[in-house]
DNA sequence: CGGGGAAAGTGTACGTCATATACGAATCGT
DNA sequence: ACGATTCGTATATGACGTACACTTTCCCCG
């Protein structure tokens, strides 16, 4: 397992197929890794629940439900950079790791503390997860594109810029998006997940305020 | 290219395999496709931009930009609701298809009309957007679901919960997320999306209303 | 109308994957 | 030291995407 993580993480999710992880891991047969999983789904698994463990996790609640999400969110958000394929991989799977439950549950606890029904904290947990693994998903994209194309240098992404923007300055009708490419400035990827992140807690925070609401 | 989104529609993308299309045009042979695509990849992109075609998409913006983000963002989960495969492969592909540019113009448009910056603009829409993808992301997994184990009835659905119950219970630790899955209500799928939504344009609103901010 | 060339479609072959099955080798407890 | 369990391999199969060379079909022009 640890063998694939390092692999997906090196290489892309491409690059793990069993045949790589087993030569990895000593110049054994692909066959020799069939021992230890069921199947590459089952290896899968143990890949996503073992992330999730790198998620660091109180061990209850501090004071602050919204420092709690906040801190929680970041710590996901920086697994999920150090493992690309986190976001591409946990959409295919059900959800069951126990590491993953344990996550959902601190969520769970930290918003029902101040409030909120299980059901209205099932839903808010997952509108925070959404976006973190939504920012992960594109964010691996472009890691998955940096490694297809020029790793080397920004000079391949500049052309691949120039090239869209030329397609979009031949379009026409789309001004606001060819200025923008033609100077790609704006929030960093932090700036927009913390942005985000806010926003939604910011919803969240009015709801809890309410009072039995639903 | 209707082909395959058809076969995509009804039987998932593991189904849209090159001689299953071929197949479903008049049992041509696979390679007979390579005459109209570059290969797979360009199948995708087509798929991709014709789905988005597919988005109604107003000539300008209405008065209210508030509501012409929602509408888009409504009318956007519609299609993916109708193409779950949507979600799944537009993180696979640079996003460049001029159906694409047109939308997100149109969300720069409507932004930078309340006196955003483009790049701030830009940052909003792919908030907007990351919300509309993992949305349909997880019902697309959920479909996926359905179709590979019992796709006929809700017992087994019952059954795989029951069995995460049964899981979660074990662990012990968990009780908010056991008792939920021995009773799971709550939100629907289009109430979570819409309360999502309105957080996001809530946390718009406010930043559009602050002049001049960066 | 008939011939020539482009367009359309096919057959075959290759490389990569995951993985089932059957077999051999190493190791460990007694 | 021996026998069973554990570990690893060899081989084969069936998808799949797709390169290449070939044949068929069709249409346009003289």
């Amino acid at each position: 397992m640890a063998a694939a993580i390092a692999l997906a993480d090196e290489a892309g999710l491409g690059a793990m197929t069993m045949k790589a992880i087993a030569v990895r891991l000593g110049d054994y047969s692909p066959m020799a890794l069939y021992r230890y999983v069921h199947n590459k789904e089952g290896l899968v698994d143990l890949m996503l629940d073992a992330a999730t463990a790198e998620i660091p996790l109180p061990a209850r609640p501090g004071g602050d439900w919204r420092s709690d999400l906040y801190g929680l969110a970041m710590d996901s958000r920086r697994m999920t950079h150090r493992h690309p394929w986190y976001a591409q991989l946990v959409h295919t799977r059900p959800p069951a790791g126990p590491h993953m439950m344990r996550r959902l549950e601190f969520m769970l606890t930290v918003l029902t503390g101040e409030g909120a029904t299980v059901a209205a904290a099932m839903t808010y947990a997952a509108l925070v997860d959404r976006h973190i693994l939504g920012s992960g998903l594109q964010e691996a994209e472009e890691a998955r594109l940096d490694r297809r194309y020029g790793l080397d240098d920004t000079a391949k992404l500049v052309a691949a810029i120039r090239a869209l923007h030329g397609l979009a300055v031949a379009d026409g009708g789309v001004p606001h998006l060819a200025g923008w490419l033609a100077q790609p400035t704006g929030f960093t990827a932090d700036e927009q997940f913390a942005l985000g992140l806010d926003f939604l807690l910011d919803g969240i925070a009015r709801r809890l305020a309410k009072p039995a609401e639903e």
